[in-house]
RNA sequence: CGGAGCGUAGCGCAGUCUGGUAGCGCACUACACUGGGGGUGUAGGGGUCGCAGGUUCAAAUCCUGUCGCUCCGACCA
């Protein structure tokens, strides 16, 4: 067993075993276990309560762009589904169905008795179904564009499911929309990659790549995929938004139609695009250390934790509203144009045990507060960015100043994620035979990204599969250079991200 | 769907080869001492050994079947 220099929280470390330490860490933090259905997983409150952070934001910038909500039934009538061909051959594999209702007992078990006659699959996504209710709902032109969006769970019946990263059952948004034009189309994609864009980047300190994916990383049935990619801590994508065009082939595919203003009849131009909990799983991987979560202030239930400090009755009973009238006043501050979340965490269990708890859930400040503190005006202030560096601050200016240290460690997380990002693209590789050396390594600490000049044939990708290597995205900023394809030595100006993926 | 493994207390496991009345750690409860880096002691509670059948005087242990889960691949937000 080796000896580590400081005892960390989480026992396994990073550099030990990634996915064991992300599993730990999705424990530790308590923010989710496995239940006893394969794949599905329980999500509790602390896990929860970040996606409903992370959900009002983005409900939000959904309105501000002119999306309104809706809701669609979980089953979709199987025939619905065989409409459009692509679509139901990327999910035919991984799809749910029901085939049976009611139950029976018999010999003291419980049976299906009766057969639906026409099965009903449980939504993978929804094109379908809505593309069903935009067929009756387009009349004219007058009637475009129709922009709604629904926040849902989903089923996808995965060969290996991982916590948060993909399981069978997911909550997700998915946004959906049907224009006139094609090129109001593009818009609507290109506005809702860049919401989700900032959503990562300015809202959970995640550093992503915008880009197109090829066609062989496309959305089934889509013309165009854009997608924003993440760099984990260990070197590999993960897809952490994505928003397609669709063309006209999911409005072929329902009869989608409306009659233009010269009376000619015209299909429509559809989009979608969705985030999902697996958000939850790129915060854990971008900003968590050998110590557990961190989590961004922004969508942390809690931003502030006080633990008073009491031994006997006689203290606690000074202690205990001098913490509740620090709450308070903590809250009465505002941070990212909401109040500030500050918690007193006042059970009967030991103050290390607590600070090590919360140190796990990542809490971005923890605040002690004790006799001595009372004595001095001060309190003691850990930040999760730096918990061994623990020192005493003025009540008063640490109240008045609590925003902008919640601004501060918001804006530490993002640059530590960005340098890793900048550390782990690989830009200096032209020839196949250093890019097979590049992937080929077991060290996760020396993956990453190659970005590097490609010259689209689909052949070439092939190629890639053997080292479990995938285009991750043609991202946006294109040097527009002559070069060669790093695969096949052609000619080629489009840059590609390459990389190892979730 | 291929390969491997595992189902014994809430969690993690030992016990299975070589049948003999179920054990350890953590967690939990009570009390005491503690209490600003996850503390210490004492005393407790908790299990039809995944399920079904078989062999046996006797099954967690042997045999047959079955269900479930985890991990590694192909597939994916």
């Amino acid at each position: 067993m080796s000896k580590n220099a400081k005892k960390t929280a989480i026992r396994i470390t990073r550099a030990e075993d990634f996915p064991a330490w992300y599993q730990e860490v999705i424990k530790e933090a308590d923010m989710a276990e496995n239940s006893g259905v394969r794949g599905c997983m329980v999500i509790k409150p602390w896990g929860y309560g970040i996606w409903e952070r992370l959900q009002r934001r983005l409900d939000q910038r959904i309105r501000e762009t002119g999306h309104e909500n809706c809701y669609f039934p979980i089953f979709i009538p199987l025939e619905l589904i065989e409409k459009e061909a692509t679509h139901v051959e990327g999910f035919a594999k991984e799809m749910a169905v029901v085939t049976h209702h009611r139950l029976v007992e018999k010999d003291g078990k419980l049976e299906p008795a009766g057969k639906l006659e026409s099965p009903l699959v449980i939504r993978p996504t929804s094109e379908a179904m809505i593309g069903e209710s935009f067929a009756r709902w387009i009349r004219s032109y007058r009637d475009l564009p129709v922009k709604i969006n629904q926040w849902a769970n989903v089923v996808r019946w995965e060969m290996r499911p991982r916590m948060f990263l993909r399981t069978s059952e997911f909550l997700w948004q998915e946004g959906h929309t049907a224009h006139a034009t094609e090129a109001e189309a593009r818009i609507e994609t290109e506005t809702m990659l860049e919401v989700y864009r900032q959503l990562a980047e300015e809202w959970l300190s995640i550093p992503v790549i915008p880009g197109e994916k090829s066609e062989s990383e496309r959305f089934p049935g889509a013309v165009e995929t854009h997608t924003i990619e993440a760099i984990m801590q260990d070197g590999k994508a993960l897809q952490a938004g994505t928003s397609h065009f669709l063309g006209q082939n999911f409005a072929k595919a329902a009869n989608i139609k409306y009659q233009a203003k010269d009376g000619s009849e015209e299909f429509v131009y559809t989009t979608s695009w969705g985030v999902s909990t697996r958000m939850i799983g790129a915060l854990i991987m971008t900003h968590g250390d050998d110590d557990g979560l961190r989590v961004p202030p922004t969508v942390a239930p809690h931003q502030i934790v006080i633990l008073p400090i009491a031994r006997d009755e006689e203290t606690a009973g000074v202690v205990n509203p001098a913490a509740a009238e620090l709450a308070k006043r903590l809250n009465a501050e505002n941070v990212f144009g909401e109040a500030v979340r500050a918690h007193v965490d006042s059970r009967d269990i030991n103050t290390g045990e607590k600070r090590w708890g919360w140190i796990k859930k990542g809490v971005p400040l923890i605040v002690e507060l004790g006799p001595k503190d009372l004595e001095k005006g001060s309190v003691m202030v850990t930040r999760r960015t730096d918990i061994y560096a623990k020192a005493p601050e003025d009540t008063d200016v640490f109240v008045g100043a609590a925003p902008e240290h919640l601004e501060a460690i918001q804006r530490k997380l993002f640059d530590d994620a960005a340098s890793l990002r900048d550390a782990r693209l690989e830009t200096g590789i032209s020839d196949f035979a250093a890019f097979k050396e590049y992937f080929d390594t077991e060290d996760a600490s020396k993956l990453g990204f190659v970005r590097a000049k490609w010259c689209g044939d689909a052949s070439s990708e092939e190629q890639l599969k053997k080292l479990s290597v995938t285009i991750r995205c043609l991202p946006y900023d294109q040097d527009g250079k002559e070069g060669v394809c790093v695969i096949t030595g052609k000619p080629a100006t489009v840059d590609a991200i390459f990389a190892k993926a979730y």
